[in-house]
DNA sequence: CCCGAGAAGTGAAATGTTTCAATTGCGTCC
DNA sequence: GGACGCAATTGAAACATTTCACTTCTCGGG
C-alpha cells in the first residue's frame, strides 16, 4: 500500500526544518509569509496529509467520539446522531456511530475498539450491561455521557428525560379522552426506561381515581424489525379483550401499529387511539399524524456532546454532570380526530 | 486526562520483555503457558488497553473504514450501513458513518479526516464533487468503492445498480395499469442517477408506443425533510394538471407523498398510483404497502465492503472491480388494489 | 557426550509527529 | 557600537508499539 509523504519530506522540499512545518500546519507559532508559501507549495506538491495516529500518540486524544445506540434503524437515534455530529464537528471531532443492535457482545466489542482508539469520549444511549463494559473506557480515561437512561453509580455524566412523567402524560391524555382499556407496547429491550414509564402511567390512573374501571397491560415486541412490531397489532385487537388505546414505547412502534390497524380497517382514533413516544420527524407526517410524548431531540444531542467535551476541557477535569429534561405531550390526530 | 498503562509497564509487571508481551497480544509467536498467564495477569492488573494509534503508525492501517452517505436519515443508507458494518466487523474493522447531508463542504471535511486517520478504505454512496475531494484519499493510498453511482474515470471500484432499467421497470408497470399522466418526484440532489432513471422511464414510454398520450414531468423536493417531501403532493394534485401516478426517487419520498395523499382523501392506488425505489424494510409496511423498484440492499452493502477489502488484501493490490446489479420490481398495493 | 534443531524470549531500531529549549537574525535604543 | 528584545527557526527528545535479527534454552539422536 502506498505510503504518503511525511512532514520530514515536506520540510526537505521546502528547505526548512520539520519543526517549522509543524508550526505552520498547527498555527503554533508565527511563520514568515515567504516561508509559509514555500511550505504550502511543498505540501501541495507532495500531497501531504498529516497522520492523525501520531498526533494521538503524542498524548493528545484522537479527536474521535463514539456514539453508541441499540438500534441504528430508529430515526430517533439517527436524529440524535446528527445533532451530536454537528456539535462534534465544531470541535474538530469525528463521530463513530456504533449500532449494537441490542447485543451486549457487540457493545463490548465497540467499547473496546473505542478505548483502543483513545477516543475523546463516548455517548451511550443505552447501558445494556453493568459497569463491566465501561472498564476499558475508564482505563483510558475517556469520559462517558449516558443519554436517555441514567444508571446511578456509574462514573459518567448523564442526560435523562423524566420517563415517569412521560408515561404519566401519555396516560392522562388517554384517560381524559375516555379510554380505559390500554395496552403499553414496548420494544425488545425497553428495560428500566419502560418500567418507569408504565409506573408513571399507573400513577396517572390512580391520580384520576380510575383504578377500578381502567386496565393497563404491557406487551413487548420480540424484535426490532417492522414486521415484528406490526405483530403487536394482534394484541391490540385481541378478540377476547380488545384495547381502545395503545401507548407505545417509541414512535416507530406506534407507527407500525398505526399502519397495521388502518390496513385492517380499524379507525384511528375512533376505535383505537395511538400515542407514541419521542416525536421523531416522521411522527407529524404519518397517515394519521401521531400524538406523542416529545423528547427534545436536538437539545438532547447537542447537550450530550457538550457535557462530554466539558468533562475534558479546562485545567482540571470537571466532574460529570447530570441533567434532566421534562417531556411534553404533543396532541395530534391519532388520539383526537380533526374537526 | 488519565493516561493508560503501556506495554512496557505490563512487561515489567510480568517480568518479561516488552517484545514478549507484544508477541502474546498479537499471537505473533508461541508463548509458554506459564509466561502467558503472567502476562494475562499483568494486563488485567494494570487495565492495559493497547493503543491503536501506534499500530497504525507502524505502517499498518488504522482498521477503520469510512462509509459516506448524503442522508443519514434515509433508512436505505442505514440499512446499507448495517451490512457494511457486519462485513467490517468480521475483519476487525470499525465503520465511521459520515452523513454529509448533501453538503460538499462537509463531504470534503469528512474525506480529509478519514485520510488523516489512514483508514483502510472508504465507501462512497454519492459522489458530490469531481475528483477533487478524493485527492486526500488517493494521497494516502486508501482504496475507494463507489456504491450506487459510478463515475467512470475515477480510480475506484464500483457497485452500481442499473438505474436505466430501474426507471424502465417502474414506468412499464405504470403504463401497463393504464396510467398516462406521470410525475417523477426526485430528491434534492438526485443528480446523474435520477437523470438515468428518467431516461429509462422515457424509453419505456417509447417501447410501449405511447409517446403521444403519455406525459412525464419531473419535480424535485427542495430538501430532505419529511415536510419538504410532503410538499411534493401539491405538484401531484396540481388542479390544472393532476397526475394519476407518481414515480419516486426513493421510498422515503414515496412514503411522504403516499401519506400526504391519503390525508387529503386521495385514494391510492385508484386515483393516484405510487411507485417507490429501493425497497427499504418500511416499504412493505406502510398504510398502503408500496410498489417499489428493489435494490438488493444486503448484497450491495456486503459486496461493497468485500470489494473494498479485496483491493488491499493479497500480495499486490488488486485493480478496482466494477459490479452492476439489476433491480427488480416489487408490486404491492400502492399500484394494484388488493382484491 | 556432542550436535543440531526448534521453541521461547530479548531488545534495539523504526514509525511520523509535537513540543520545547536553544539558536539565529535583525532592527532599535541608548 | 553594543546590548537587548523579539520574531523566526531549529533539532532532538518523547510518544507506545511492532518487527526482526539475535540469544538462550531444551531435548533427542547419534
Amino acid at each position: 500500500m502506498k505510503r504518503s509523504a511525511t512532514i520530514t519530506q515536506v520540510a526537505e522540499q521546502a528547505g526548512v526544518s520539520l519543526g517549522t512545518v509543524s508550526n505552520y500546519i498547527n498555527g503554533t507559532k508565527a511563520i514568515a509569509p515567504a516561508t509559509a508559501e514555500r511550505i504550502e507549495h511543498a505540501i501541495a506538491e507532495l500531497s501531504f496529509v498529516p497522520n492523525r495516529a501520531v498526533r494521538t500518540l503524542r498524548g493528545k486524544r484522537s479527536n474521535v467520539i463514539g456514539f453508541v445506540v441499540p438500534d441504528g434503524a430508529n430515526p430517533f437515534f439517527t436524529e440524535l446522531a446528527r445533532h451530536v455530529e454537528d456539535e462534534a464537528r465544531d470541535r474538530g471531532c469525528v463521530v463513530v456511530f456504533c449500532d449494537t443492535a441490542g447485543d451486549e457482545e457487540r457493545e463490548r466489542a465497540y467499547l473496546r475498539s473505542l478505548a483502543e482508539m483513545r477516543v475523546n469520549g463516548v455517548i451511550l444511549t443505552s447501558v445494556n450491561a453493568q459497569t463491566r463494559n465501561l472498564g476499558d473506557l475508564h482505563a483510558v480515561g475517556a469520559p462517558i455521557v449516558l443519554l436517555g437512561d441514567d444508571k446511578p453509580g456509574l462514573d459518567a455524566a448523564s442526560i435523562t428525560v423524566d420517563h415517569h412523567r412521560g408515561g404519566y402524560l401519555g396516560m392522562s391524555h388517554l384517560l381524559s379522552i375516555g379510554r380505559r382499556r390500554i395496552l403499553y407496547a414496548g420494544g425488545p429491550a425497553g428495560g428500566a426506561v419502560l418500567d418507569t414509564r408504565v409506573e408513571g402511567a399507573r400513577q396517572a390512573i390512580r391520580d384520576h381515581g380510575l383504578e377500578a374501571e381502567t386496565r393497563l397491560h404491557r406487551v413487548d415486541a420480540v424484535g426490532r424489525s417492522v414486521t415484528e412490531r406490526a405483530a403487536l397489532v394482534d394484541a391490540v385487537l385481541d378478540p377476547d379483550d380488545p384495547a381502545d388505546a395503545v401507548l407505545c414505547g417509541n414512535d416507530m412502534i406506534a407507527f407500525s401499529i398505526l399502519n397495521a390497524l388502518i390496513r385492517r380497517g380499524v379507525r384511528v382514533p375512533e376505535d383505537v387511539a395511538v400515542v407514541g413516544h419521542d416525536d421523531i420527524e416522521l411522527a407529524a407526517q404519518t397517515v394519521v399524524p401521531l400524538t406523542t410524548v416529545r423528547q427534545p431531540i436536538a437539545e438532547l444531542g447537542r447537550l450530550a456532546a457538550e457535557l462530554l467535551f466539558r468533562q475534558t476541557s479546562g485545567e482540571r477535569d470537571h466532574p460529570p454532570q447530570h441533567l434532566i429534561f421534562t417531556p411534553e405531550l404533543v396532541v395530534r390526530e391519532s388520539t383526537v380526530a380533526a374537526r
